[in-house]
DNA sequence: GCAACTCGATACAGTTATGTATCGAGTTGC
DNA sequence: GCAACTCGATACATAACTGTATCGAGTTGC
Protein backbone atom coordinates (compact mmCIF):
# COMPACT_ATOMS: atom_id res chain seq x y z
CA UNK A 1 0.00 0.00 0.00
CA UNK A 2 1.59 3.38 -0.96
CA UNK A 3 2.27 5.47 2.44
CA UNK A 4 1.47 8.67 2.49
CA UNK A 5 4.12 11.24 1.23
CA UNK A 6 5.39 13.27 4.45
CA UNK A 7 5.23 17.06 4.83
CA UNK A 8 9.25 17.67 3.89
CA UNK A 9 8.81 16.13 0.29
CA UNK A 10 5.06 18.19 -0.18
CA UNK A 11 7.21 21.49 0.31
CA UNK A 12 10.13 20.63 -1.30
CA UNK A 13 7.72 19.68 -4.36
CA UNK A 14 6.52 23.04 -3.73
CA UNK A 15 9.65 24.39 -3.95
CA UNK A 16 10.71 23.20 -7.07
CA UNK A 17 7.13 24.04 -8.51
CA UNK A 18 7.08 27.10 -7.60
CA UNK A 19 11.21 27.93 -8.81
CA UNK A 20 9.64 26.54 -12.17
CA UNK A 21 7.01 28.65 -12.46
CA UNK A 22 8.41 31.58 -11.36
CA UNK A 23 11.07 31.25 -13.74
CA UNK A 24 8.90 30.66 -16.37
CA UNK A 25 6.22 33.77 -15.96
CA UNK A 26 7.60 35.82 -13.14
CA UNK A 27 6.61 36.05 -9.56
CA UNK A 28 3.85 38.73 -10.23
CA UNK A 29 2.10 36.41 -12.95
CA UNK A 30 2.31 33.22 -11.14
CA UNK A 31 -0.53 32.14 -9.39
CA UNK A 32 -0.96 29.62 -6.68
CA UNK A 33 -3.02 27.19 -8.21
CA UNK A 34 -0.07 27.32 -11.07
CA UNK A 35 2.20 26.37 -8.21
CA UNK A 36 0.13 24.36 -6.61
CA UNK A 37 -1.08 22.00 -9.87
CA UNK A 38 2.94 22.24 -11.37
CA UNK A 39 3.49 20.31 -8.20
CA UNK A 40 0.68 17.95 -8.60
CA UNK A 41 -1.30 19.23 -6.04
CA UNK A 42 -4.53 21.90 -5.85
CA UNK A 43 -4.30 24.65 -3.32
CA UNK A 44 -5.34 23.18 -0.57
CA UNK A 45 -1.92 21.35 -0.62
CA UNK A 46 -0.29 24.61 -0.65
CA UNK A 47 -2.23 26.53 1.99
CA UNK A 48 -1.98 23.98 4.72
CA UNK A 49 1.40 24.17 4.34
CA UNK A 50 2.84 27.96 3.94
CA UNK A 51 0.82 30.83 4.94
CA UNK A 52 0.57 32.86 1.46
CA UNK A 53 2.88 33.84 -1.77
CA UNK A 54 5.31 35.79 0.22
CA UNK A 55 5.76 33.02 3.07
CA UNK A 56 6.72 30.47 0.33
CA UNK A 57 8.95 33.34 -1.33
CA UNK A 58 10.82 33.79 2.03
CA UNK A 59 11.15 30.03 3.08
CA UNK A 60 12.41 29.66 -0.53
CA UNK A 61 14.92 32.23 -0.17
CA UNK A 62 15.81 31.14 3.21
CA UNK A 63 16.40 27.37 1.92
CA UNK A 64 18.87 28.84 -1.23
CA UNK A 65 21.15 30.53 1.63
CA UNK A 66 21.15 27.72 4.12
CA UNK A 67 22.05 25.35 1.45
CA UNK A 68 24.68 27.93 -0.62
CA UNK A 69 26.03 27.92 2.91
CA UNK A 70 26.55 24.23 3.54
CA UNK A 71 27.74 23.93 -0.02
CA UNK A 72 30.51 26.20 0.74
CA UNK A 73 31.41 25.50 3.87
CA UNK A 74 31.94 22.13 2.24
CA UNK A 75 34.09 23.57 -0.27
CA UNK A 76 36.18 24.88 2.47
CA UNK A 77 36.65 21.58 4.56
CA UNK A 78 37.77 20.13 1.13
CA UNK A 79 39.90 22.68 -0.38
CA UNK A 80 41.89 24.72 2.52
CA UNK A 81 43.93 25.41 -0.50
CA UNK A 82 42.61 28.72 -1.87
CA UNK A 83 43.62 28.37 -5.25
CA UNK A 84 41.66 24.48 -5.39
CA UNK A 85 38.48 26.56 -3.79
CA UNK A 86 38.50 28.76 -6.61
CA UNK A 87 39.14 26.00 -8.79
CA UNK A 88 36.23 23.97 -6.91
CA UNK A 89 33.82 26.86 -7.07
CA UNK A 90 33.96 26.75 -10.85
CA UNK A 91 33.71 23.17 -10.85
CA UNK A 92 30.55 22.88 -8.76
CA UNK A 93 28.89 25.85 -10.16
CA UNK A 94 26.74 24.81 -13.13
CA UNK A 95 25.65 21.41 -10.53
CA UNK A 96 24.06 23.54 -8.02
CA UNK A 97 21.06 21.13 -6.47
CA UNK A 98 18.54 23.75 -5.13
CA UNK A 99 16.15 25.05 -7.20
CA UNK A 100 16.83 28.49 -7.02
CA UNK A 101 20.43 27.76 -7.89
CA UNK A 102 19.02 26.97 -11.67
CA UNK A 103 17.07 30.17 -12.16
CA UNK A 104 18.68 33.06 -12.94
CA UNK A 105 15.80 35.05 -13.86
CA UNK A 106 14.22 33.94 -10.46
CA UNK A 107 17.60 34.70 -8.89
CA UNK A 108 17.38 38.22 -9.76
CA UNK A 109 14.06 38.80 -8.98
CA UNK A 110 14.31 37.76 -5.91
CA UNK A 111 17.07 40.03 -5.15
CA UNK A 112 14.57 42.99 -6.34
CA UNK A 113 11.55 41.38 -3.88
CA UNK A 114 14.06 41.41 -1.25
CA UNK A 115 15.22 45.32 -2.48
CA UNK A 116 11.64 46.51 -2.19
CA UNK A 117 10.70 44.87 1.10
CA UNK A 118 11.73 47.13 3.83
CA UNK A 119 11.52 44.63 6.00
CA UNK A 120 13.68 42.00 4.90
CA UNK A 121 16.16 44.46 2.64
CA UNK A 122 19.00 44.74 5.80
CA UNK A 123 19.24 41.00 6.32
CA UNK A 124 20.10 40.58 2.85
CA UNK A 125 22.93 43.78 3.02
CA UNK A 126 23.93 41.96 5.47
CA UNK A 127 25.24 39.07 3.58
CA UNK A 128 26.08 40.85 0.93
CA UNK A 129 28.77 42.72 3.22
CA UNK A 130 29.44 38.76 4.41
CA UNK A 131 30.09 37.93 1.39
CA UNK A 132 32.46 40.63 0.41
CA UNK A 133 34.61 40.46 3.45
CA UNK A 134 34.82 36.59 3.23
CA UNK A 135 35.59 37.16 -1.30
CA UNK A 136 37.91 39.93 0.09
CA UNK A 137 39.63 37.11 2.07
CA UNK A 138 39.74 34.56 -0.66
CA UNK A 139 41.36 37.41 -2.99
CA UNK A 140 44.15 37.88 -1.19
CA UNK A 141 45.18 34.82 -0.33
CA UNK A 142 45.03 33.33 -3.86
CA UNK A 143 46.74 36.56 -5.07
CA UNK A 144 49.41 36.12 -2.87
CA UNK A 145 49.62 32.52 -3.91
CA UNK A 146 49.68 32.37 -7.46
CA UNK A 147 50.77 36.09 -8.53
CA UNK A 148 53.21 36.62 -5.48
CA UNK A 149 52.32 40.48 -4.68
CA UNK A 150 49.24 41.99 -2.55
CA UNK A 151 46.22 43.27 -3.97
CA UNK A 152 46.10 46.99 -3.41
CA UNK A 153 42.64 47.29 -1.97
CA UNK A 154 40.98 43.80 -1.63
CA UNK A 155 37.79 45.26 -0.26
CA UNK A 156 37.19 46.78 -3.27
CA UNK A 157 38.19 44.13 -5.31
CA UNK A 158 35.63 42.10 -3.62
CA UNK A 159 33.02 44.71 -4.61
CA UNK A 160 34.11 44.72 -8.12
CA UNK A 161 33.97 40.61 -8.31
CA UNK A 162 30.64 40.55 -6.68
CA UNK A 163 29.12 43.46 -9.02
CA UNK A 164 30.87 42.02 -11.91
CA UNK A 165 29.56 38.23 -10.90
CA UNK A 166 25.45 39.17 -10.78
CA UNK A 167 26.06 42.00 -13.76
CA UNK A 168 27.22 39.00 -15.70
CA UNK A 169 24.17 36.55 -14.75
CA UNK A 170 22.15 39.91 -15.86
CA UNK A 171 23.66 40.39 -19.22
CA UNK A 172 23.57 36.74 -19.90
CA UNK A 173 19.44 37.22 -19.14
CA UNK A 174 19.06 38.93 -22.60
CA UNK A 175 22.03 37.96 -24.58
CA UNK A 176 23.16 34.08 -23.84
CA UNK A 177 26.17 34.23 -26.58
CA UNK A 178 27.64 37.63 -25.48
CA UNK A 179 29.22 36.96 -22.09
CA UNK A 180 30.00 33.17 -21.47
CA UNK A 181 29.38 30.83 -18.21
CA UNK A 182 33.08 31.62 -17.14
CA UNK A 183 33.43 35.29 -17.55
CA UNK A 184 33.54 35.88 -13.93
CA UNK A 185 36.21 32.90 -13.13
CA UNK A 186 38.05 34.96 -16.03
CA UNK A 187 37.27 38.29 -14.25
CA UNK A 188 39.21 36.61 -11.20
CA UNK A 189 42.21 35.89 -13.32
CA UNK A 190 42.54 39.31 -14.97
CA UNK A 191 42.25 41.44 -11.55
CA UNK A 192 44.46 39.67 -10.17
CA UNK A 193 46.93 41.08 -12.63
CA UNK A 194 46.00 45.05 -10.44
CA UNK A 195 48.93 43.59 -8.05
CA UNK A 196 51.51 45.81 -6.86
CA UNK B 1 -9.87 80.54 -19.00
CA UNK B 2 -6.82 77.22 -18.44
CA UNK B 3 -6.70 75.23 -21.71
CA UNK B 4 -7.44 71.75 -21.79
CA UNK B 5 -4.30 70.07 -20.79
CA UNK B 6 -2.90 68.44 -24.51
CA UNK B 7 -2.70 64.40 -25.06
CA UNK B 8 1.10 64.79 -24.82
CA UNK B 9 0.96 66.37 -21.90
CA UNK B 10 -1.59 63.46 -20.57
CA UNK B 11 0.81 60.80 -21.93
CA UNK B 12 3.83 62.87 -20.30
CA UNK B 13 2.29 62.63 -16.42
CA UNK B 14 1.11 59.29 -16.95
CA UNK B 15 4.76 58.02 -17.94
CA UNK B 16 6.30 60.04 -14.61
CA UNK B 17 3.43 58.34 -12.26
CA UNK B 18 3.75 54.83 -13.85
CA UNK B 19 7.26 55.17 -13.01
CA UNK B 20 7.04 56.49 -9.69
CA UNK B 21 4.18 54.02 -8.90
CA UNK B 22 6.23 50.68 -10.36
CA UNK B 23 9.17 52.27 -8.17
CA UNK B 24 7.37 51.94 -5.32
CA UNK B 25 5.44 48.98 -5.40
CA UNK B 26 6.56 46.97 -8.70
CA UNK B 27 5.37 46.56 -11.86
CA UNK B 28 3.19 43.74 -10.81
CA UNK B 29 1.40 45.07 -7.85
CA UNK B 30 0.87 48.23 -9.76
CA UNK B 31 -2.72 48.61 -10.98
CA UNK B 32 -3.55 51.01 -13.79
CA UNK B 33 -6.07 52.92 -11.11
CA UNK B 34 -2.90 53.53 -8.96
CA UNK B 35 -0.75 55.23 -12.31
CA UNK B 36 -3.86 56.85 -13.41
CA UNK B 37 -4.87 58.36 -9.40
CA UNK B 38 -1.05 59.48 -9.38
CA UNK B 39 -1.23 61.41 -12.43
CA UNK B 40 -4.50 62.73 -10.99
CA UNK B 41 -6.45 61.38 -13.56
CA UNK B 42 -9.05 58.36 -13.71
CA UNK B 43 -8.59 55.13 -15.76
CA UNK B 44 -10.17 56.51 -18.78
CA UNK B 45 -7.69 58.65 -19.25
CA UNK B 46 -5.04 55.92 -19.26
CA UNK B 47 -6.87 54.01 -21.72
CA UNK B 48 -7.55 56.87 -24.12
CA UNK B 49 -3.65 56.73 -23.93
CA UNK B 50 -2.66 53.41 -23.82
CA UNK B 51 -4.10 49.93 -24.95
CA UNK B 52 -2.64 48.53 -21.70
CA UNK B 53 0.01 48.44 -18.98
CA UNK B 54 1.95 46.36 -21.63
CA UNK B 55 1.70 48.92 -24.28
CA UNK B 56 2.80 51.40 -21.24
CA UNK B 57 5.69 49.72 -20.55
CA UNK B 58 6.67 49.22 -23.96
CA UNK B 59 6.48 52.99 -24.52
CA UNK B 60 8.15 54.17 -21.66
CA UNK B 61 11.18 51.94 -22.37
CA UNK B 62 11.02 53.14 -25.85
CA UNK B 63 11.16 57.26 -24.75
CA UNK B 64 13.67 55.78 -22.70
CA UNK B 65 15.97 54.34 -25.10
CA UNK B 66 15.22 57.82 -27.20
CA UNK B 67 16.33 59.75 -24.51
CA UNK B 68 19.35 58.24 -23.33
CA UNK B 69 20.45 57.81 -26.89
CA UNK B 70 19.72 61.78 -27.37
CA UNK B 71 21.88 62.60 -24.31
CA UNK B 72 25.36 60.49 -25.34
CA UNK B 73 24.93 62.01 -28.74
CA UNK B 74 24.83 65.23 -27.11
CA UNK B 75 27.78 64.83 -25.29
CA UNK B 76 29.71 63.07 -28.15
CA UNK B 77 28.99 66.29 -30.18
CA UNK B 78 29.88 68.70 -27.80
CA UNK B 79 33.21 67.03 -26.26
CA UNK B 80 34.92 65.38 -28.70
CA UNK B 81 37.63 64.23 -26.41
CA UNK B 82 36.93 61.04 -25.10
CA UNK B 83 38.52 62.19 -21.53
CA UNK B 84 35.91 64.97 -21.69
CA UNK B 85 33.52 62.74 -22.52
CA UNK B 86 33.32 60.20 -20.05
CA UNK B 87 33.96 63.27 -17.04
CA UNK B 88 30.63 64.58 -18.53
CA UNK B 89 29.76 61.47 -18.66
CA UNK B 90 29.96 61.39 -15.00
CA UNK B 91 28.93 64.94 -14.07
CA UNK B 92 25.65 64.25 -15.70
CA UNK B 93 24.98 60.88 -14.62
CA UNK B 94 22.77 62.06 -11.47
CA UNK B 95 20.63 64.89 -13.59
CA UNK B 96 19.21 62.54 -15.70
CA UNK B 97 15.66 63.98 -17.14
CA UNK B 98 13.88 60.89 -17.76
CA UNK B 99 11.47 59.53 -14.94
CA UNK B 100 13.12 55.90 -15.70
CA UNK B 101 16.90 57.44 -15.38
CA UNK B 102 15.96 58.17 -11.70
CA UNK B 103 14.02 54.62 -10.75
CA UNK B 104 16.61 52.12 -10.28
CA UNK B 105 14.12 49.32 -9.20
CA UNK B 106 12.61 50.24 -12.03
CA UNK B 107 15.54 49.84 -14.24
CA UNK B 108 16.36 46.42 -12.91
CA UNK B 109 12.54 45.52 -13.36
CA UNK B 110 12.25 46.28 -16.75
CA UNK B 111 15.58 44.59 -17.41
CA UNK B 112 13.45 41.19 -16.11
CA UNK B 113 9.98 42.23 -17.60
CA UNK B 114 12.22 42.05 -21.54
CA UNK B 115 14.45 39.29 -20.90
CA UNK B 116 10.75 37.70 -19.90
CA UNK B 117 9.34 38.57 -23.39
CA UNK B 118 10.50 36.26 -26.16
CA UNK B 119 9.72 38.88 -29.14
CA UNK B 120 11.71 41.76 -27.32
CA UNK B 121 14.65 40.02 -26.19
CA UNK B 122 16.62 40.27 -29.23
CA UNK B 123 16.23 43.84 -29.24
CA UNK B 124 17.46 44.61 -26.32
CA UNK B 125 20.48 42.31 -26.72
CA UNK B 126 21.02 44.28 -29.95
CA UNK B 127 21.11 47.20 -28.15
CA UNK B 128 23.20 45.67 -25.26
CA UNK B 129 26.04 44.76 -28.02
CA UNK B 130 26.04 48.06 -29.86
CA UNK B 131 26.72 49.64 -25.87
CA UNK B 132 29.54 47.09 -25.64
CA UNK B 133 30.56 47.93 -28.91
CA UNK B 134 30.93 51.85 -28.17
CA UNK B 135 32.37 51.29 -24.55
CA UNK B 136 35.13 49.40 -26.47
CA UNK B 137 35.94 52.39 -28.79
CA UNK B 138 35.63 54.66 -25.76
CA UNK B 139 38.10 52.41 -23.52
CA UNK B 140 40.50 51.91 -26.87
CA UNK B 141 40.61 55.77 -26.92
CA UNK B 142 40.74 57.02 -23.49
CA UNK B 143 43.31 54.28 -22.58
CA UNK B 144 45.51 55.53 -25.53
CA UNK B 145 45.22 59.39 -24.11
CA UNK B 146 45.17 59.17 -20.69
CA UNK B 147 47.70 55.81 -19.78
CA UNK B 148 49.19 55.86 -23.57
CA UNK B 149 49.06 52.11 -24.20
CA UNK B 150 47.18 49.34 -25.36
CA UNK B 151 44.46 47.88 -23.72
CA UNK B 152 45.02 43.89 -24.28
CA UNK B 153 41.32 43.09 -25.41
CA UNK B 154 39.12 46.10 -25.65
CA UNK B 155 35.66 44.11 -26.20
CA UNK B 156 36.45 42.18 -23.06
CA UNK B 157 37.29 45.27 -20.76
CA UNK B 158 34.16 46.65 -22.31
CA UNK B 159 31.78 43.39 -21.44
CA UNK B 160 33.56 44.13 -17.88
CA UNK B 161 32.71 47.94 -17.56
CA UNK B 162 28.82 47.54 -18.55
CA UNK B 163 28.77 44.43 -16.20
CA UNK B 164 30.16 46.46 -13.82
CA UNK B 165 28.04 49.44 -14.52
CA UNK B 166 24.36 47.19 -13.32
CA UNK B 167 26.13 45.30 -11.11
CA UNK B 168 26.78 47.99 -8.63
CA UNK B 169 23.41 49.06 -9.47
CA UNK B 170 21.98 46.19 -8.31
CA UNK B 171 23.93 45.82 -4.98
CA UNK B 172 23.18 49.57 -4.71
CA UNK B 173 19.65 48.51 -4.03
CA UNK B 174 20.54 46.14 -1.41
CA UNK B 175 22.86 48.32 0.70
CA UNK B 176 23.18 51.62 -1.08
CA UNK B 177 26.02 52.64 1.72
CA UNK B 178 28.11 49.46 0.67
CA UNK B 179 29.13 50.58 -3.18
CA UNK B 180 29.55 54.64 -3.79
CA UNK B 181 27.76 56.20 -6.25
CA UNK B 182 30.73 56.88 -8.16
CA UNK B 183 31.82 53.04 -8.33
CA UNK B 184 31.64 52.87 -12.05
CA UNK B 185 33.49 55.28 -13.07
CA UNK B 186 36.57 54.24 -10.37
CA UNK B 187 36.21 51.61 -12.01
CA UNK B 188 36.67 52.53 -15.53
CA UNK B 189 40.50 53.96 -13.75
CA UNK B 190 40.96 50.83 -12.30
CA UNK B 191 40.43 48.99 -15.87
CA UNK B 192 42.96 51.40 -17.43
CA UNK B 193 45.66 50.02 -15.07
CA UNK B 194 45.61 46.82 -17.35
CA UNK B 195 47.32 48.63 -20.23
CA UNK B 196 50.44 46.66 -21.68
C1' DG C 1 -8.98 -1.75 16.33
C1' DC C 2 -10.54 2.53 17.45
C1' DA C 3 -9.94 7.35 18.43
C1' DA C 4 -7.40 11.35 17.41
C1' DC C 5 -4.89 13.55 14.10
C1' DT C 6 -2.80 15.11 9.67
C1' DC C 7 -3.13 16.93 5.30
C1' DG C 8 -4.83 17.47 0.78
C1' DA C 9 -9.39 18.34 -1.87
C1' DT C 10 -13.47 21.02 -2.62
C1' DA C 11 -16.62 24.73 -2.31
C1' DC C 12 -17.57 29.42 -1.29
C1' DA C 13 -17.24 34.36 -0.35
C1' DG C 14 -14.98 38.51 -1.02
C1' DT C 15 -11.77 41.44 -3.24
C1' DT C 16 -9.59 43.53 -7.07
C1' DA C 17 -8.21 43.86 -11.39
C1' DT C 18 -9.18 44.53 -16.53
C1' DG C 19 -11.36 46.27 -20.62
C1' DT C 20 -15.35 48.30 -22.96
C1' DA C 21 -19.31 51.17 -23.74
C1' DT C 22 -21.27 55.40 -23.06
C1' DC C 23 -21.56 60.18 -21.59
C1' DG C 24 -20.43 64.96 -21.46
C1' DA C 25 -17.50 69.02 -21.06
C1' DG C 26 -14.27 71.48 -23.52
C1' DT C 27 -11.95 72.61 -28.04
C1' DT C 28 -11.37 73.53 -32.90
C1' DG C 29 -12.57 74.33 -37.83
C1' DC C 30 -15.08 76.92 -40.89
C1' DG D 1 -21.64 80.34 -33.42
C1' DC D 2 -22.48 75.84 -34.49
C1' DA D 3 -21.12 71.25 -35.83
C1' DA D 4 -17.66 67.85 -35.44
C1' DC D 5 -14.23 66.16 -32.71
C1' DT D 6 -11.18 64.99 -28.72
C1' DC D 7 -10.43 63.10 -24.45
C1' DG D 8 -11.23 62.22 -19.69
C1' DA D 9 -15.02 60.42 -16.40
C1' DT D 10 -18.34 56.97 -15.12
C1' DA D 11 -20.66 52.68 -15.10
C1' DC D 12 -20.83 47.96 -16.14
C1' DA D 13 -19.67 43.21 -17.36
C1' DT D 14 -16.26 39.83 -16.65
C1' DA D 15 -12.47 37.23 -15.08
C1' DA D 16 -9.03 35.86 -11.84
C1' DC D 17 -6.96 35.33 -7.54
C1' DT D 18 -6.93 34.94 -2.58
C1' DG D 19 -8.04 33.02 1.73
C1' DT D 20 -11.12 30.35 4.68
C1' DA D 21 -14.26 26.82 6.08
C1' DT D 22 -15.41 22.29 5.70
C1' DC D 23 -14.93 17.49 4.35
C1' DG D 24 -12.91 13.01 4.06
C1' DA D 25 -9.32 9.60 3.23
C1' DG D 26 -5.33 7.96 5.12
C1' DT D 27 -2.14 7.54 9.23
C1' DT D 28 -0.60 6.98 13.95
C1' DG D 29 -0.82 6.23 19.05
C1' DC D 30 -2.18 3.33 22.49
Amino acid sequence: MRTRPTRDDTREKLFEAAAQVFEERGIGAASIEMIAAAAGFTRGAFYSNFESKDDLIVAMLEDHVERSLQHHRRLLERHLNPTDFVAALRATERSRQDPLGRAPLLHMELILFVARSEKRRPELAQRLRARRKLVADIVTATTRETAGGEVRNPAWASSMLLALEDGFRLHRLIDPDSTPADSFFRAVGELQKLVE
